[in-house]
This record gives structure tokens, C-alpha cells and sequence, in this order.
DNA sequence: AGAGTCGAT
DNA sequence: CTCT
DNA sequence: ATCG
């Protein structure tokens, strides 16, 4: 931990070795933008600009002469100053500045260093940009153009924004959620952050409106940073980017890669695996030294036909069966696709089917009555329960005031047994259609994610469920950092007011969330 | 320099 | 890795 | 650690 005492000493003894200019430039004052500049580096050109006798602004006023920035986009940095006014003002890149220091004097502005102000992409239309999101929701970063120019930013989140299946960057999306993976498999605490930013990056590459064909479209976009950029440039230059194909065919990526997509294998099993010299499934069957999980063995021997895409018609007829079962079981239950093939996908890994009564409390019970019945009639190869009592309630209170809120109470809640989830491997019959493709194998294995809710608790299941994951991930940071609300599938919690939020629709969550409302399809992040 | 989704087994 |  |  760094101590406060620690940072003043770094700080004073910095302070001790700037030296006495020997001129100072009255003539000039620079204003540096803390934008898309390391902090470090922002600090580092201020106390090279005092010692060289450049008079640096600590905020932006009228008498600042020069704007140094590393953004490209000048509507950008008006938003940043929140003011139209910089037509007297030379805005400049840091490349200026260091130059000027090593002339020893602040050279001549040449068209080199000015910013030319493209228009980044006009994408006025398109909601993936901040003018829309700063509409409806006012902790957004003012535009600051009330005359029709556009800043064109994308928004913070993924959840402000609108992302479809349909976009134009099938390419770049692919190089930078494979560098994605990749930070996911090397892990690490540090490899997480870097997997999420691949993973906003490559969001950000989806929600743009056309094909883009020169980087400098995108350059002052939010969270494309230089990692980003320089793969981007790469493939749009040479057609592939050297690092990213390196990664592609490297043993390490190939071979983990291939076991984290075993149902039960994450990233660290794969590793370890890995690090243990196999590579191929084959060395896995005849490893002495590897066990097998009850999960993963059911995932490698059904591994060939989990990996066929489940299509939507396979989806409805298991959703049909499904619904088929509880109108027997309970009269009035109620079930839809949620997950991919609710926003849209026409193939999926799965089948995810939420369920539900619409009197309160009748869906107790539920779910083990339907998996016994599926087990009986032999549908079922592998399954797992979750069960979610009614302590449950209670324990998301409490961790929500372990966020700094509110005193802790315990209560001796009894564990009304009231089962939610249930996620297995399935088999199914195969279709005609399927037979005539797939002659020897009559049944197909399926992943299957069955969700029970209670009616009040509808609303949320569904936006959780539907997802997809990256939404989801955006749609809690936002309203947590935001709002103070914690959000789950179950339901939202007001930090603030101490009190759930009630909701019985989808519009009714984007509402409490100030949110204007997003179709599942246009969830596809 | 810290944070990065959340809840369940 | 990117933003704040 | 892994799943959704
Ligand atoms: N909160 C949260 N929800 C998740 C996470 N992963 C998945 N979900 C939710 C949102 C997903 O849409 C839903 C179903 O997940 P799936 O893994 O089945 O993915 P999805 O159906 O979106 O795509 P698929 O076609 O099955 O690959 O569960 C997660 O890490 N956190
Ligand atoms: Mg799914
Ligand atoms: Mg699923």
C-alpha cells in the first residue's frame, strides 16, 4: 500500500530537483489536456515545461495561448473544456511541446502539429454516440454543443448504447476478442483488466455505423487506447496483424484454447494443464495424472455435439417440450427463450428458458418436478441444481451494505427450499432433416439453462438472462458507479433510499436506471 | 494508481 | 488495456 | 475455479 506519507516524500523530493529556468516566455501559456495522456506522462511535461521556462495553466482560462493535447478530435476537447471558445487558440500535439523543448523555445506552430479537425465519422444518426446518451441520462460528459456540432464520442457504457449482430467490423472485432481470450487464458490479476478493455474495444468496434478504413477515424474514439489502435491499423494495412496471428498459431493459445472450450474447463485448468506438457484431447484420456471433474467428464465425452450450434428451431421445439411438461405439472405456468436467441442469434451455445407462474409463490418446487420428469423420460445426461432459499433475500441485503452501507443484521431465516436454476447437457431426438446429414447418431446432446422465477422477480431474471454477458457487465458497473444501485437477476437494491426496487417490466428497470430502453437484440455487446 | 459484474455451487 |  |  502506498501511504500518503510515501507520496508527499515522492512529491517533494520531484520538487527538489527542478532547477531555474533561464528565461521564461511571458508571450505564451499552455494548457495540457489530461485526456488519453498517462497522468505520469501529464506530471513529467509540466515539470519539464517549468524548468524550461514555459508557463503552464493548471486549468483552462482565457489567457492560455496553446491547447497540447493527445486527442484528435477538436469536438472532443471542447466537450473537455466545456467551451466553444478555442478559435484564438492554437491547439497542438504533445509532439509541440517536446519539441519546443528541445529547440529550448516554443516553436513555430506549423501545420504539422495543428490539429485538423476531421470530422472523426458522421454518426449523428447512430445511438452508439454520446449526443444521444448525454440526453437521457446527465452524468454523461456534456457535449457542450448546443449549435449542431457533434462531439461523435461512444458512450461509457456498453449499456447506453445500441450494439446489434449486424456490423461492419467482422474482422477487427474478431483480432480484438481473440487478444481478449488470449489475456483471459494467460490470467493473472492483471491479464483480467487488459482482457475487458480488449473486450470494450471490440464492443466499441461494433456499435460504429460503417466499415472504417483509416485509423484516424477512430483515433479519438473511448476505449480504443494504443494497444487497440496499432492491431487495428495493422489489419487495415496489411489485411492481418503480425501479433495477433503470432498468438493465433502459438502452441500456448492453440492448445489452452481448445480445452477451455470443454464445458467445466476455464482458463486456470487449462493452464494448468498446459503447463503440464498436454496438449491434444487424446493426452488428456491417457493422462495418469489428470482427474477429471464429474462436469468436465461429461463435457469432453459429449464434446462434438455440444459443440454443433444450437439453432433457433432446435431452441423452440426444446422450449415447446419444456412448456409441454409444466402444463402438466402445474397448470398456467409460463415459459420464453431468453439468453442469445431472445436477442436474435440464429445459433447459439445453448438453450436458456426462464420460467414462471404468474401467481406469486406458485412456482415453488417447480423446477425439481420438471427435471425428475425430463430424468425419468431419459433426457437428461448431465445436471447440475442451483437452489436459492429464502435466506437468500437477506444475504443480497447484507452484501449490499457491505458495500459501506447501513448496519448488518442477521436473521435466523429457515431455508424454505426454493430451487431457481438448473444447468445441464440434455438429449434430444434428432430431426428428420439431421438424420439425413448426421446418419449414425440418433440423439443430439444440448446445453440446457433452465431458470425458475417468481413473478416478482420476473422483470430482472428476464434483462439478466437476456443479457448478453458484456450488457450485463456495463448495465451493474453503470448503475452501481452511477446510481448506487446494485443491480442482479433477482433484483435492484437503492443504496441510497435502503430500499429494493420493485419492478414488474423490463421499461420499469431501464426507468429506475434512467435508461431509455434497448430491445434484446439491440443487447448484442 | 485503482478499478474493472455479480451470485451461485 | 483503458479510463479516470 | 467455474458456470450463467
Ligand atoms: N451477470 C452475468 N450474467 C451472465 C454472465 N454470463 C452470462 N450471463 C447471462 C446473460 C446471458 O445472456 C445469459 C445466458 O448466457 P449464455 O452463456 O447462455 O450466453 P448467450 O445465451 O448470451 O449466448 P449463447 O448463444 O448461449 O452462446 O446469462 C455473467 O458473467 N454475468
Ligand atoms: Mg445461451
Ligand atoms: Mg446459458
Amino acid at each position: 500500500m502506498a501511504s500518503p506519507a510515501k507520496k508527499r516524500k515522492l512529491k517533494s523530493n520531484l520538487q527538489k530537483h527542478i532547477s531555474q529556468p533561464t528565461q521564461i516566455f511571458h508571450d505564451i501559456c499552455v494548457y495540457i489536456v489530461p485526456i488519453k495522456l498517462p497522468n505520469q506522462r501529464v506530471q513529467f511535461l509540466k515539470q519539464l515545461a517549468a524548468k524550461k521556462g514555459f508557463p503552464i495553466a493548471e486549468s483552462y482560462s482565457p489567457k492560455v495561448t496553446h491547447i497540447v493535447t493527445a486527442v484528435t478530435s477538436i469536438d472532443r476537447i471542447k466537450a473537455h473544456l466545456d467551451s466553444e471558445n478555442i478559435n484564438k487558440v492554437e491547439v497542438v500535439s504533445v509532439e509541440w511541446l517536446t519539441t519546443s523543448f528541445t529547440d529550448g523555445q516554443p516553436t513555430r506552430v506549423t501545420d504539422r502539429f495543428r490539429l485538423v479537425p476531421k470530422k472523426s465519422l458522421s454518426l449523428e444518426r447512430f445511438s452508439a454516440f454520446d449526443r444521444q446518451a448525454s440526453l437521457e441520462n446527465n452524468t454523461q460528459l456534456s457535449d457542450g454543443s448546443a449549435d449542431g456540432e457533434s462531439s461523435l464520442q461512444l458512450t461509457k457504457y456498453e449499456c447506453q448504447r445500441v450494439t446489434t449482430l449486424d456490423h461492419y467490423n467482422r474482422k477487427l472485432v474478431e483480432a480484438l476478442e481473440l487478444l481478449e481470450s488470449h489475456a483471459l487464458l494467460i490470467g493473472g490479476e492483471q491479464s483480467q483488466g487488459r482482457a475487458l478493455a480488449f473486450k470494450r474495444s471490440s464492443t466499441a468496434m461494433k456499435g460504429l455505423p460503417k466499415e472504417i478504413e483509416n485509423v484516424d477515424e477512430i483515433s479519438s474514439l473511448r476505449h480504443l487506447g494504443n494497444h487497440s489502435l496499432r492491431i487495428i491499423g495493422e489489419i487495415l494495412t496489411k489485411g492481418y496483424s503480425d501479433e495477433v496471428e503470432q498468438i493465433r498459431n502459438s502452441e500456448f493459445y492453440k492448445a489452452t484454447k481448445l480445452f477451455n472450450n470443454i464445458f467445466g474447463v476455464g482458463p486456470t485448468t487449462a493452464r494448468y494443464w498446459y503447463d503440464k506438457g498436454l496438449r491434444t484431447f487424446d493426452d488428456l484420456r491417457n493422462s495418469e495424472i489428470i482427474k477429471l471433474t464429474d462436469r468436465q467428464q461429461s463435457g469432453l465425452d459429449n464434446y462434438d455435439e455440444l459443440c454443433e450450434p444450437v439453432t433457433l428451431e432446435q431452441a423452440q421445439r426444446i422450449r415447446d417440450m419444456v412448456q409441454n411438461e409444466i402444463d402438466i405439472i402445474l397448470p398456467g405456468t409460463k415459459s420464453m427463450l431468453v439468453g442469445g436467441h431472445r436477442r436474435g442469434k440464429k445459433a447459439g451455445h445453448d438453450t436458456d428458458i426462464l420460467i414462471w407462474h404468474p401467481e406469486e409463490g406458485k412456482e415453488r418446487g417447480l423446477l425439481t418436478k420438471l427435471v425428475d420428469r425430463l430424468e425419468l423420460k431419459g433426457y437428461i445426461k448431465y445436471k447440475e441444481m442451483i437452489n436459492i432459499d429464502a435466506n437468500t433475500d437477506e444475504a443480497f441485503l447484507r452484501r449490499t451494505n457491505s458495500r459501506g452501507l447501513s448496519d448488518i443484521k442477521e436473521k435466523p431465516g429457515k431455508a424454505m427450499d426454493h430451487l431457481e436454476r438448473c444447468f445441464g447437457i440434455f438429449s434430444f431426438p434428432r430431426t428428420l432433416l439431421q438424420l439425413l446429414q448426421n446418419d449414425d447418431n440418433p440423439s443430439a446432446a444440448r446445453r440446457v439453462d433452465l431458470i425458475v422465477t417468481p413473478a416478482s422477480q420476473w422483470a430482472y431474471a428476464l434483462v439478466g438472462w437476456t443479457g448478453n454477458k458484456q450488457y450485463n457487465r456495463s448495465l451493474r458497473l453503470y448503475a452501481w458507479k452511477e446510481l448506487q444501485i446494485n443491480l442482479s437477476s433477482h433484483a435492484a437494491f437503492d443504496c441510497r433510499e435502503q430500499k429494493l426496487l420493485p419492478a414488474s417490466t423490463e421499461q420499469d428497470i431501464f426507468n429506475y436506471l434512467k435508461l431509455t430502453y434497448r430491445e434484446p437484440w439491440e443487447r448484442n455487446c
